[in-house]
DNA sequence: GTTTTTAATTATTGTTGTGAAAATAAATAA
DNA sequence: TTATTTATTTTCACAACAATAATTAAAAAC
């Protein structure tokens, strides 16, 4: 099930099609300044590619022949996403249009990078299986990796060690042996930036934008541009390092550390409620402390990047992320620019940002202007 | 004198003779993958157009045809940039390789655009004379603006206050009805990492690069891939909004007037002398402070933007630059990523890099890889 | 001198993509 | 019904382009 390469005004037919929604021939013509004819003939590639299809019930709109808009084919395809945590493993199906057609999450042993490909291609083929994908297209797989890459090329990864022997892994080498499909590995704070781009509305409004990741450690995927932003060597947006090593970071982590500390008897972040009122003072607490933490992340985000919209995002409960927004936005935190500041927001994904961000890889490689 | 555009592999060809120097048909046809007869084609056409010239005195390497380089033509055109300061105008005239034909600085009363653009016609019709250039193709004027855009589009702009009637006006529209030639317009700070990314040797080494100037006020220009980040409303690099607005700033204004406060008469930065016992300890301790308040811009523009190269650039001598590098580059500053830290440099450019970046701004348009 | 080697160019041929204009399709308006 | 309008498709002539192979150029090796 070969793809072939999209060209360029391929490609921009599709991106115009996830920013804006349906669109006939004509529309995308205009919008696109290609010609009708060249539109009529990209498009029947691409119908004939099976990654757009023509909407069915189209109401007119005035007299003339009625427009047949196109739009996006989930079955263009599908794609899968992985991402190994300390003890869990995350697994997301998803079609062309982005849509989730699966999730699955697993409790697992701390697996070395091989045993989670081999651990991961069963999962596929078994989710692949039970929602009657057998024979439709799998565009590829994206796994999303916990830290920086040590190298522009995306083969060895810096992987926070808590997983075994995954530090300095030749990951691409890894995992090309054990699934065949075509493979994209990326940063956790990367995929999580894809996936608020494509999914979370970001795309149709930015073309910048800067995704603070609050995980077991605190990173960022940064987008200008509709590209991500790698660096020279790969490390941009590792915003940890901008925070003292001895000092507590603003994870989830950290704040069940700090309720426990306070004497609420938690064993997960399932069970943080700010309704509670033996919980509530020292959620409060943490929230001002973390807020102020990252003051000068949201500061020099926007000094440097000058993005549409910071978005939090991470394992932390929306009620929690929403808290840290409203301190971050209602604090006095720069001289401002032309009367802006920080545009924080918080993710409005359902499911894991980085996962789904994850499987969202393959089809920002195909269908994405380079 | 039309100048037509380029299509991509011929702006392929031109960036791999900038970034690597004179090379061979053959030697660019296996460097890029075009087969030597497109290439034979492709560089005809740049070569009909004195974009690029032969490489005469060329030294044979072995036995075989000896190959004929290619480099840049310096008579393929020339450009014009043009900075407005407050008092001061800088006009510069470069050709197609880069190198400066010519600069010019003069004293002026505070002006608005209007008057500018006739005295930069003036300047320019002048210079163009002096150097025999008439009847050269003119590639376009860049002007450098001390300020950020008020909008993603480059017409109107928020410059700072010391020039009269700039702030909010239509510049496009005003310097366009006074000079007939394309038109660019920029912030100093990206002119500046233009013309460190193209006249300093960075291109060769970098694709991602910033650069702080220190001047007026600071401010800072980001090259990611190759490409300007201007952000989603064209106020990325805009530093300034980092420092409390209470405090000094590390500006050269800042520095002569520490000196000054310390009994040190001067009138301007020419006399800033590190070997006047008088001026030393007071410039020693400005260097230190003024260091620690640039520690959090490197710290974060690493750690956001993952540079190759971090580039001082500004009005201060090269001592005292030199001083605010080394200083930056012996703290401890970060929690390091990869044992890598800040990569901090100076300038090496003779001349404005401010005015030299706006120069390049139209060579930059028509060969850069869009 | 002749051969060999590498560089560059020129036919030659086939592919690809393009826009203009004409043709067709499907609706509303008269 | 017929005319009109808008959307889409088809036809067709043409330009751009690339790859192969053949050709020419200029040097060193023999």
């Amino acid at each position: 099930m070969y793809f072939p390469t999209l060209d360029k005004d391929q490609r921009r037919i599709l991106q115009m099609l996830r920013r804006s929604g349906p669109l006939s021939r004509s529309a995308l013509a205009v919008a696109l300044e290609i010609s009708a004819t060249a539109l009529t003939r990209l498009s029947r590639d691409l119908l004939a590619l099976g990654v757009i299809e023509e909407l069915p019930d189209a109401e007119t709109h005035g007299r003339g022949r009625p427009a047949v808009p196109l739009r996006l084919a989930a079955g263009g395809g599908y794609a899968v996403g992985a991402t190994a945590h300390k003890g869990l493993l995350d697994i997301a199906l998803i079609d062309f249009t982005g849509a989730t057609i699966a999730t699955h999450h697993e409790a697992t042993e701390p697996i070395d990078p091989k045993a989670f490909a081999r651990k991961v291609r069963q999962l596929t083929h078994m989710l692949v299986d039970r929602h009657g994908l057998l024979g439709r297209r799998m565009l590829g797989i994206g796994i999303a990796v916990p830290g920086p890459s040590l190298s522009a090329a995306d083969d060895r990864w810096s992987v926070v060690d808590v997983l075994p022997n995954w530090r300095n892994a030749p990951l691409r080498e890894i995992f090309s042996a054990e699934m065949g499909w075509p493979l994209w590995i990326d940063n956790d704070a990367n995929a999580a930036a894809i996936a608020e781009y494509y999914l979370d509305g970001l795309m149709r409004d930015f073309s910048t934008l800067v995704v603070l990741l609050l995980g077991f450690g605190i990173g960022a995927g940064v987008i200008t541009d509709g590209r991500l932003v790698r660096g020279q060597y790969g490390v941009a947006g590792e915003i940890g390092c901008l925070f003292p090593g001895h000092l507590p970071r603003p994870s989830p982590l950290d704040l069940l550390a700090t309720l426990r500390a306070d004497g609420c008897d938690l064993s997960s972040l399932a069970e943080i409620d700010f309704a509670d009122a033996a919980q509530a003072p020292t959620i409060a607490r943490w929230l001002d402390r973390a807020a102020q933490q990252l003051e000068t992340v949201c500061n020099t985000a926007f000094a440097w990047l000058d993005p549409g919209a910071i978005m939090l995002a991470g394992t932390l409960p929306p009620v929690i992320l929403q808290g840290l927004a409203d301190r971050l936005r209602s604090a006095e935190l720069v001289t401002t620019v032309c009367q802006r500041r920080p545009p924080v927001q918080i993710s409005g994904l359902r499911g894991s940002p980085i996962t789904l961000g994850a499987a969202l890889l393959p089809i920002h490689a195909l269908s994405a202007e380079m």
